[in-house]
Order: C-alpha cells, then sequence, then structure tokens
DNA sequence: CGCAACATGTAAGCGGTTACATGATTAC
DNA sequence: GTAATCATGTAACCGCTTACATGTTGCG
C-alpha cells in the first residue's frame, strides 16, 4: 500500500483534486501516513495512465485550472484488490527512541529540551484529533473512527509514558554529559 | 539520524561486527529502527572511510573474515554531534490504519483476518520484550530501560484497542463487502 | 536431509523527500 | 507588508529494501 493506494481510496470517498487529497494527508491521514505533493501529484498522474481514475480540468484564472479527478469503476476494482492484503504493515522509525538509547551520552538539558519538544508535537497531534472529532461527524465511517480512537489512545499513552518516565533519563550533575571536556578525555 | 548514526551509538557501547549490529537491530530496536544487512554493511564501510570507526579483520576459515568494529575519537565526537538535535522525528507508517480506513470495502471475513494477524505480530513483539528484559538485566542503560518501556506500554495499548473496538469496524451480513458482485454493480 | 546460525558484501530499483518554479487573492 | 490559501507540477537526490552471490558448521 503507497500512496497511490491510499490517493485511489480517498478518491472512492468523492472526487477531489490533489490540493484537497494534500489537506487529508494532512489531517486525518497525518499521524498514520505522511504525504507531500511531491509523491500525490506524481500518483495521480499514474492512476489517470492506468485508467483508474478520470481527471476533469476546470479552467481558473490566475492561479493552475483544478483537475478534479473520479475513481473508475477499474479504479475501485484495483483498491478492492489492493486492500485483499492480509497483513498490512505497520512500521515505525524513531529517531526519537533511537536518541534515547544513547542518552546517557547527553546533557541534562538536552534531554529536557528533547523531551519538552517532543511532548508539545504530541500535543499537536492531540489537538488536531479534537478538531477532527468535532468537525464533520457525520458521514465518517467505522474506519475513520477507530482510526481517530487508535491515535488518540497511542498518543496519551506516550503523553503518560514521558510524564512518568521522562525523569528516569536525567542523571546526576557532573555524572555524564555531552561536554566538550568529556569528548576530547574519552 | 540515519542507519549510520545508530551504528555508531551501538559502536559506541563496545566493539561489534555488523553481524553483531543486525542482532541489535533487530532485538532492542526492532520496534522502532529496522535495518537489514543491506544498510548495515555500507554504513559501516562509510563510517571506517570517514574515520569514525577502525576496524580489525579477524581471519576465520570456512566463513568470511570476521570484521570487528571500533569507534574512534573522533567518532566518539560525531555522535555527540549528532545527539544534540532537540527534535529528533517520530514516524509512523501504516498500510494497517490505512487499510482500516476503507474496511468498509472489505468483507468480514477480511477484516477479521487482518485483526489477527496483526494482533498476532503485536504478540510477538511483547514475547519479544520479555525475553529483552529477562536478558542481561545489568549493564543496561537508563535509555534502553526507557525505550524498552515505552514499547511495551504502545503495544499494550494497542492490544487493548483492537480487541476493544476491532468489531466495530465489522458490518451486517450483505451490508457492505468486496464482492465480484458489488464491483461489478458498482 | 534440511534448516538455522555464522559472516560479508554488491547492485539495481523503488518510493518518498526536498527544493525549485509560478502567481493571484484574501485576511491580519 | 506579510503570511496563508489556493493550485499544479518537475527533477534531483537520498536512503532503504530486495535480490543476488558464496560457503561452512552444527543441530534436529
Amino acid at each position: 500500500m503507497d500512496v497511490k493506494t491510499v490517493c485511489l481510496g480517498m478518491l472512492d470517498h468523492g472526487p477531489a483534486t490533489g490540493y484537497d487529497l494534500k489537506k487529508a494527508f494532512e489531517s486525518s491521514f497525518a499521524h498514520f501516513f505522511a504525504a507531500g505533493f511531491g509523491s500525490i501529484y506524481p500518483a495521480l498522474s499514474a492512476l489517470a495512465d492506468e485508467g483508474l481514475v478520470s481527471c476533469e480540468t476546470i479552467p481558473q484564472e490566475g492561479k493552475p485550472d483544478r483537475k478534479l479527478y473520479r475513481i473508475t469503476p477499474a479504479g475501485h476494482d484495483a483498491l478492492l484488490e489492493a486492500l485483499d492484503n492480509p497483513n498490512p504493515s505497520h512500521k515505525v522509525r524513531s529517531e526519537f527512541l533511537a536518541t534515547v538509547c544513547f542518552s546517557h551520552l547527553m546533557t541534562n538539558e538536552q534531554i529536557r529540551t528533547m523531551l519538552a519538544n517532543r511532548k508539545r508535537e504530541i500535543e499537536n497531534y492531540l489537538a488536531l484529533f479534537e478538531e477532527l472529532e468535532s468537525a464533520c461527524t457525520d458521514e465518517r465511517t467505522p474506519g475513520h473512527e477507530f482510526v481517530l480512537g487508535f491515535g488518540k489512545a497511542m498518543i496519551k499513552t506516550k503523553l503518560d509514558y514521558i510524564d512518568r518516565f521522562g525523569d528516569t533519563l536525567l542523571h546526576e550533575e557532573g555524572e555524564q554529559g555531552n561536554t566538550k571536556a568529556q569528548s576530547a578525555t574519552g
């Protein structure tokens, strides 16, 4: 399942432009499937080439023409086929946790800053989720409901864990830390 | 923070071969930073080229010579510098959650299978964590302790969420689903 | 008899990120 | 005045995955 397939799935819900899809990637999909314009536009072109979507060009003045994409019957079939994967992946790549593994080489200040920044980012997601929850309560599929709840449960656990155990990463003054003196003697 | 940097951090803990590092990536780092031989060996070569690690070749019979890598003072400095990032990323890419978003297009059987498989994968992590916890309780840094606990908290939340809300994805018989008849009429 | 563990590497390819290119309108 | 929104696209690059290539030892 790549960006192309997710675009196809989004279009199954209704016609949209690349710009519209970007907004979906930034809101309801943000916490588990990021994609930028550099992925989305080529994906839509490729889908159109394969006949899985059709494209209606809507002229505009002062802006590039809008390109409204619509899923085709062939596209819908392709989507069902892509969805027929019994083992979809769930991958995490965390510089944060990797950094934490080596936090004994950092100063307490570096650690505190890093934890605070991570918390801030998590709280941004929380705000996003609450916004999503209030918007368009109708016409939300059980899938979206599930994913939203899943995201919320995850970030609550993360926030709670950092609050409880963040301090265990700190060390006694002078005991450790990333200092020039240390690195020179080390 | 790429594979190279993580290798450097692992080597700061003690000399190791590429094969050894692979085992670390498969155990304590598995849940947040995957890497295969195709990334690790080139990373070690590059680190050696840059003088951040040294390499001792240990002849063997019947197998390729072991190459034992050791971090250099320059490598340690480079590690500290890489660790001085106030905002390390934490990225999730989940085909699973994307699929769930479109689960109204799947049959109940497909959904059940997918959920069961995900649960199985999560339980494998749980087993891995318990194994890690029992092994080498000494010489584990606070960082590793934190990351292990973080991983456990995450998967417990995931498992619990799927158990509680997995059923909400299922639909009435005949209501929905990925059938040929449907896709032909759709 | 086959599989897992040990041990290293290369090369093609893929998919996504980032930066670049353009430009009007509207809200603060 | 300056930022955000609207709106599309290309091209270089980067880093990781996958497949290939090779071969022994030991366990069940």
